[in-house]
DNA sequence: CGCCCTATTGAATATAATCAACCGCCGTGG
DNA sequence: CCACGGCGGTTGATTATATTCAATAGGGCG
C-alpha cells in the first residue's frame, strides 16, 4: 500500500482548537501516516474503522465507483483539508482518497473523547461545524458541475484551485497541478482532449499559461468573467 | 411569507432518536410551520439562527444564487429529510429552501441540549451520523451531475425520485412529480426544452409515460441501464 | 536509444442550446 | 357561461459545443 506510519508533530496544526489543547494532542491523534503518489490512503467499500484524517502535506483525489467499473473524480482535497468526514454511520467508504503526490495525514481516532469535545462546548461545535462545512463544501462543488460549458467549469476550477493556494499561503497566481489532464476531465465532466483544448483556448487568449503542471494566471478578472459566463 | 406556526406532535416522527425521548421531544422540538407552495421556508444570506428543520410533509427545491442573478437548484427534499443542516458554522444561508408544494416542517432549536445530546452518546453520534450522511448526500448528488449526456442525468433522477418515494411507503412505480419542468432542467443542467425531449424520448420508449406530473415508470431496467449509458 | 505514458492536435459526428412558434390548461373577469 | 390572458410545457429548425476516433508529440526512465 506504500503507507508508513510514525508518531505526530500537533506543534503547526491549525486543527488544535478542536481537540483538547496542543499539549495532549499528539496523544489523541496517535499518529501520521506517508501515503505515496497513487497509493490509496482508503479505498471504497473498506470499513471506515471510525478514522478521520486531516492532510498535512500533499493531496489527494476523492474516487468514486460507477456502477459498470468506471471511475469518477468527485473531489480534489491538500492540507489543511480533512478527509473521511462523511463516514460516520456508514458501513463502508463510499469513496477512495489517491493521493496526487507524496503526502502525508494526520490520523484521528474518532471515538477518543478528546476529540469528541466531552470537556469544551467549543471542540463539539467545533466537530459540528466542520461537518456542516463539509456539506457546504459538497454543495458547493455541485455548483461548478452546474455551468453549461465546459469552459465555464474549467475556469471555475482553476479559480477554486488558485483560492486553495491562496488561502493556504502560496501564490494564487503561480502554482503547480497536483493532478493529472485526465483527473481534472473526470472532475468537470468532460474529454480529456477537451481539457487540452480549454487550456489552449484560455492560453491563446491571455488568460493563463501552462507548461505540463506549471500553471501561472495572467488575468484572473478574465477566467471570473468566464467562470460567469458573462463573456466567451 | 405565508409562514404559519402550531404546536408540534411528535409521536409519529421517525427522529425522536435524536431528541431525547417522544415524551420531551415536543418540548424541544417547539413548533412546527406551514410554508405554502412557491413560499421560502429561508432565504440565501438570511441568518440560520441556529434552527435546523425536518421535512414532516410535502417537499421543497434548495436554490443556489450565482454571480449575476442567475439561480440553480441543487437538491430536492421530501419528509423526512432535514433542512438546513449545513448551516452551522455559516453566517448566512448558502441557499434559499422554497416549498414546491404546500408543506410542513418542523423546526429544532439547536442550542437546546437535550438535541445536542449531551445526556447520551447515542444522540451525539445520531447527530454526527446525520451530518456525514448529509456529506454522503451531496457527493452522490455530484455523482448524478457527472453523467455526461442528459439522458443519463434524467434517467437518474427519475429513479433517484422514485427511489425515495420507495424507502418513504410510497409506491416506486407511481408517483406525482412536486417539481415543475423547469426545475428538472436547472438541477440535472439542462435546458427545459431538453427535458420536455428527453420525456418524450423516454415515452416513446416505452420506459415511462408522463401525464403533467402524473409519472409512471414502465421499465426501470431499461432507465437503470440509461443511467448507466451502457445503451442509448 | 527506445519504450511507455501522458498530453496534444485534427477531422468527422453526436449532442444539446438557442430562438421562435405554438399548445393547452387554468384562473380571472366580463 | 364564455372570452381572455398568462404560464407551464411542447415542438421545430438552426447553430454552438463537445465527443469520438485516430494520429502525433514529447518527456521520464530503464
Amino acid at each position: 500500500m506504500g503507507i508508513d506510519s510514525y508518531r505526530s508533530n500537533c506543534e503547526r496544526c491549525i486543527h488544535t482548537h478542536l481537540c483538547e489543547g496542543t499539549a495532549a494532542n499528539e496523544q489523541i491523534a496517535g499518529h501520521r501516516l506517508r501515503v505515496r503518489r497513487h497509493d490509496s490512503l482508503y479505498r471504497v467499500g473498506e470499513s471506515p474503522g471510525n478514522r478521520i484524517y486531516c492532510i498535512r502535506s500533499g493531496s489527494f483525489k476523492l474516487v468514486m465507483q460507477r456502477p459498470g467499473d468506471a471511475e469518477q473524480v468527485i473531489a480534489f482535497a491538500m492540507a489543511p483539508d480533512f478527509l473521511g468526514l462523511n463516514t460516520l454511520g456508514a458501513a463502508g467508504h463510499t469513496a477512495s482518497a489517491v493521493a496526487l503526490e507524496d503526502s502525508e495525514v494526520c490520523v484521528i481516532d474518532w471515538d477518543r473523547q478528546a476529540f469528541r469535545g466531552r470537556r469544551q462546548p467549543m471542540q463539539r461545535n467545533g466537530l459540528h461545524a466542520l461537518l456542516a462545512g463539509e456539506i457546504r463544501r459538497a454543495q458547493q462543488a455541485t455548483l461548478l458541475l452546474h455551468h453549461t460549458h465546459s469552459r465555464q467549469r474549467m475556469a471555475d476550477l482553476v479559480l477554486n484551485l488558485s483560492q486553495a493556494y491562496h488561502s493556504n499561503g502560496y501564490s494564487a497566481r503561480r502554482f503547480r497541478l497536483p493532478m493529472s489532464r485526465c483527473d481534472i476531465a473526470s472532475y468537470i465532466g468532460v474529454s480529456a482532449e477537451c481539457v487540452s483544448r480549454l487550456i489552449d483556448q484560455f492560453r491563446r487568449k491571455g488568460m493563463l499559461q501552462l507548461h505540463r503542471r506549471d500553471l501561472t494566471l495572467l488575468d484572473p478578472d478574465a477566467l471570473q468573467r468566464t467562470a460567469a459566463g458573462v463573456e466567451n
